[in-house]
RNA sequence: GCGGGCGUAGCUCAGUUGGUUAGAGCGCCAGAUUGUGGAUCUGGAUGUCGCGGGUUCAAGUCCCGUCGCUCGCCCCA
């Protein structure tokens, strides 16, 4: 392997990918923002048992996925596969319980050792919105509500599917649970590995399996309604009327399961036919038993994460960066004016670009690849009378413009 | 972790049943144009043919391994 080449899974972010990258964080933001979720961010690595704890021992994620390492002082770290267990670690360690209920927006990147494919790299990144120590549904209506409005900003709500389901309480979860198991234990022959596997991991999961052997067993299966209680059917009942008054649409997906062990209730996903087998582009859910799973007060939370990199490849085009006015100078005198007059105008507030050599032909080409919208050009000529030539790059045309009144008149190429 | 496809110039790709100095378009550089970019014309440079090994008189081409990308599974955002 080559010294040379990027870390399987990671990639650079060259300046196209990085305003995609901006812009959606920017959107995500200013949306949050107007949601009442304010900006925080916690670390990109902590103590492992922060993890291992929280997303369950079964999980792929916790077995086989993390990035973990021992620090010089001998400290078993990980980096952060995900985002809420950091947020709901900083809660319990910084005493914050004492403020709820809180609203949190963050993003950043997270580390997974998993098999690279479009949409799924080892370093990605993730917008991430928390609601914490909120029980009622109304809580799950906002996040999910704040989740669809950042992705109408973005222009790809309608390119989506929101899909929702109930995972119920932990007392309906696991009379559910029990009886997945006792019926798919009796057809195991039938099951495919995978889904063999799954009856003792994570049996849920089997409800999503895309084997053909599967599926057919599935339609005989336990339908998770006649297992929720009355508690758990009045939550969700709640959360489908306000998403309803919201005017949000969405589709039940009674298969939708969570990969995480900390999730209960609500559970959501915002996917895309256009993304191949990565589909889901945002995704999330309550998680009231977290907090407690961690040693801490238990705190009901509710929040989701939504893959950056895949809604930055939804985006149609990468947002143009900036137009530069290029100050061209002609000569060794004229070099050294413009250098002072490219610091005045950064000053100023203008985006200046300072070609650093060749005549005026190449500068000025230099000029248009760089799709400058003016060219300022000092010669010995302009600097005899006082003036400079600005020249406008799209139509042409160029006029002598005394050096005192520069600064306004390249007013509309700001 | 499992299975399939693919790695030739910066990019998109061509390269006949193995056969001399590996090509095209785009892009890049230079000149036509020493005070005027985009268009055009002329010229130029592209390259460990992903890497390592093997077969062969001869390998970009065949075989094995490996790394990477990609599609699906798994998992998940």
């Amino acid at each position: 392997m080559s010294d040379l080449q990027p870390v399987r899974g990671t990639h650079d972010f060259l300046p196209d990918d990085m305003r995609r990258f901006r812009r959606v964080v920017e959107i995500a933001r200013a949306t949050a923002e107007r949601y009442g979720y304010l900006e925080i961010a916690t670390p990109i690595f902590e103590f492992s048992e922060v993890f291992k704890r929280t997303l369950g021992d079964t999980s792929d994620i916790v077995t086989k996925e993390m990035y973990t390492f021992t620090d010089k002082g001998g400290e078993t770290l990980t980096l952060r596969p995900e985002g809420t267990a950091g947020i709901m670690r900083a809660l319990i360690s910084g005493g914050l319980r004492q403020h709820l209920p809180l609203k949190y927006f963050t993003y950043g990147p997270m580390f997974r050792y998993e098999r690279p494919q479009a949409g799924r790299m080892r370093q990605f990144h993730q917008l991430d919105i928390e609601l914490l120590g909120v029980a009622q549904p109304a809580g799950d209506v906002e996040v999910i509500g704040c989740g669809a409005a950042i992705l109408r900003d973005l222009g790809l709500l309608d390119r989506t599917v929101l899909e929702l389901n109930t995972l119920g309480d932990s007392e309906s979860r696991a009379a559910y649970r029990q009886a997945l198991v006792d019926y798919f234990t009796g057809h195991s022959s039938k099951l495919s590995q995978d889904s063999r596997e799954r009856l003792t991991r994570n049996p849920l999961r089997i409800l999503d399996s895309k084997d053909e052997g599967d599926r057919a067993l599935i339609k005989g299966a336990p339908v998770f309604g006649d297992f929720l209680n009355q508690a758990s059917s009045e939550f969700f009942a709640a959360v489908q009327t306000g998403l309803d008054t919201l005017g949000i649409a969405y589709q039940l997906n009674p298969r939708l399961v969570r990969g995480l062990d900390y999730y209960c209730h609500t559970a959501f996903e915002f996917t895309t036919t256009e993304l191949g087998a990565q589909g889901t582009v945002m995704a999330g859910g309550r998680y009231d038993g977290l907090a407690a799973l961690m040693g801490g007060p238990a705190t009901p939370g509710i929040g989701w994460a939504a893959g950056i990199e895949r809604l930055s490849m939804m985006l149609a085009e990468a947002p143009k960066a900036r137009r530069a006015i290029a100050v061209v100078p002609i000569g060794v005198a004229a070099e050294t004016k413009a250098a002072a007059l490219a610091e005045q105008l950064r000053r100023a507030g203008y985006a200046i670009e300072l070609g650093y050599s060749g005549n005026l032909g190449k500068r000025l080409k230099r000029a248009d690849k760089l799709s400058a919208a003016a060219a300022i050009i000092l010669g010995d000529d302009e600097l005899a009378k006082g003036v400079a030539t600005l020249r406008d790059l799209d139509s042409g045309e160029q006029t002598a413009v005394p050096l005192a009144e520069l600064e306004e008149r390249l007013a509309r190429f700001r």
